[in-house]
DNA sequence: CTCCAGGTTCCGG
DNA sequence: CCGGAACATGGA
């Protein structure tokens, strides 16, 4: 199958799924899933096929999809590092509200919070005698306290998550409506929100949205840009960055930014 | 101890 | 539009 389970939950798309035996534990809303891949076959739980087969995009065409990609070394490299890597469909409030967390944190570092976030205010699941706990509701986080949320070693991110909460909680920004417009609009609808900026907008369009063309600029992917394709270039901005990468990488620009971002991290053999 | 991590916001050229 | 600085926390 054109489909690499454990390298599409480790590349840093989303943070809350624990390796359970042979295969992964997770949960997508509140329903609990366990996850298997043997050889080339995915296990998928009797009954939850349509689910989890949804979740982990494997409509998507990945063939067209890599071929798609501009035929230059580094997108080379990166597409061969990172076969079968899928962009999953993660539910919009749970993808927004991690990347709130995420600024200025290592990956391991934003699961971390994910997991305490989930566990002091999400609902608890059980499953086989143990228990899941789903993403906090933004209702949830909504009657909180900011001090509540730094408790969860937050830092000076917890105000922007706390507010963020609020305005969705009290229908001040809609997702459900986000999730109909274009790309642009639905980019500035989430950037009315505190401690959403481009890059997090980015995130949680291509991840929680399906809008596959976004291309997230973070500290790897403008390292990335900076060294191998602006390299002797003096003076490049986040702005020559930004408009380059929206043409250049084409429509399905977000998997190639995140073919690019794990590439980065764990494949490029300098940095 | 220093440096940096999937940034955002605000402020002065 | 652009570069700098502040903002918290923890691991290397």
């Amino acid at each position: 199958m054109d489909f690499d389970l454990t390298l599409t939950l480790e590349c840093g798309q989303v943070f809350h799924w624990q390796r359970e035996g042979a295969g992964w534990l997770g949960m997508i809303g509140s329903e609990p899933i366990y996850v298997e891949q043997q050889g080339g076959e995915l296990l998928l739980p009797p009954g939850e096929e349509a689910l989890v087969s949804r979740y982990f995009a494997l409509d998507h065409p990945l063939a067209e999809i890599c071929a798609s990609f501009p035929d230059d070394p580094a997108m080379q490299a990166a597409r061969q590092f990172c076969r079968g890597m899928r962009i999953v469909r993660q539910p919009p409030w749970e993808c927004l509200a991690t990347f709130i967390t995420s600024s200025m944190k290592q990956v391991a570092h934003i699961a971390r919070i994910s997991h305490t976030l989930r566990r002091r205010y999400g609902q608890r699941v059980p499953w086989n005698g143990r228990e899941l706990f789903s993403y906090p509701a933004p209702e949830s986080l909504a009657r909180l306290r900011e001090e509540d949320l730094r408790a969860c070693a937050l830092g000076y991110r917890a105000k922007n998550l706390l507010r963020a909460a609020r305005m969705v909680a009290a229908g001040e920004v809609n997702l459900a409506a986000v999730a109909r417009m274009d790309d642009e609009g639905a980019r500035a609808e989430l950037c009315r929100l505190p401690g959403v900026g481009e890059k997090v907008a980015n995130c949680t369009l291509l991840f929680g949205f399906e809008r596959v063309r976004a291309f997230p600029i973070d500290v790897w992917i403008e390292r990335v840009l900076r060294e191998l394709y602006f390299s002797g270039k003096r003076r490049v901005t986040a702005g020559r960055l930004r408009d380059f990468s929206a043409s250049y990488f084409g429509p399905y620009g977000g998997y190639a930014q995140q073919y690019l971002f794990h590439y980065a991290r764990k494949g490029w053999p300098r940095v």
